[in-house]
DNA sequence: ATCCCGAGGG
DNA sequence: CCCTCTGGAT
């Protein structure tokens, strides 16, 4: 079976499966999905939600959090996990928003990779879901993982990967087309014990009943 | 012990 | 390509 066949397959049934691709849209504005989206690195959502509203309610904009100390910044988010490295990008992001994007979240990828603790990954994930812009294809452990399996591609490196994935897919909705991977990959095409069983694309999957 | 919706540096 | 950074859940 073609890769690009197989792509469209995944598309098709995965918007069956997430039927309303809403939850990366939870967030009010660019610059509360940009900061989750940072906070989310080695971090499950669930403990991501748990401090983000207090986050929001301090620091509701790249201006309130660019007056902010560190180590403040590094106690409302302790629990997430790389507080540091999170912490001081974070408030360095909301300096250079402040001084070169007269306060708002930029809009463009290299505007946004040359914000600190911002690469490719995040830079999609807020060029899709905030802006509405197909630039790029969102991949993380989880993309990288079942892309693998899938037989969409063969590389390792995400940049790799994300070219091989972007002609595949319709260059539309890519903010809902990031959104279904990563909770497929989570949810269903997990590292382990994968649940082959309940798999909306096991017949198309390269891996379906192969032994490790 | 091992893993989690990454990024930066060697 | 490798390593490090981090707490919390399991």
């Amino acid at each position: 079976m073609q890769r690009m066949h197989r792509a469209g397959i995944v598309l098709e049934r995965l918007a069956q499966r997430y039927p309303r691709p809403a939850s990366a849209l939870q967030w009010q504005s660019p610059w509360e999905l940009l900061v989750a989206t940072v906070l989310s690195a080695q971090c499950t959502d669930q403990r991501v939600n748990a401090v983000t509203p207090g986050f929001f309610h301090r620091w509701p904009d790249p201006e309130s959090l660019a007056q902010a100390e560190q180590e403040e910044v590094e106690q409302a988010i302790r629990s997430t996990g790389f507080f540091r490295n999170k912490s001081k990008n974070l408030l360095a992001t909301a300096q250079r928003i402040v001084k070169e994007h007269e306060g708002q979240v930029p809009d463009t990828m290299s505007q946004l990779l040359a914000l600190p603790g911002v690469a490719r990954k995040t830079a999609n994930i807020v060029l899709s879901n905030a802006f509405g812009h197909n630039e790029g294809i969102a991949v993380d452990t989880h993309v990288k993982r079942l892309a693998n399996r899938l037989g969409l591609t063969d590389a390792k490196d995400p940049n790799h990967i994300e070219q091989d994935l972007m002609p595949l897919f319709p260059q539309n909705q890519w903010g809902a087309l990031n959104h279904y991977l990563v909770l497929f990959g989570r949810e269903v095409c997990k590292a382990r014990s994968p649940l082959c069983s309940q798999c909306p694309l096991y017949d198309i999957c390269p891996r379906y009943g192969v032994p490790s």
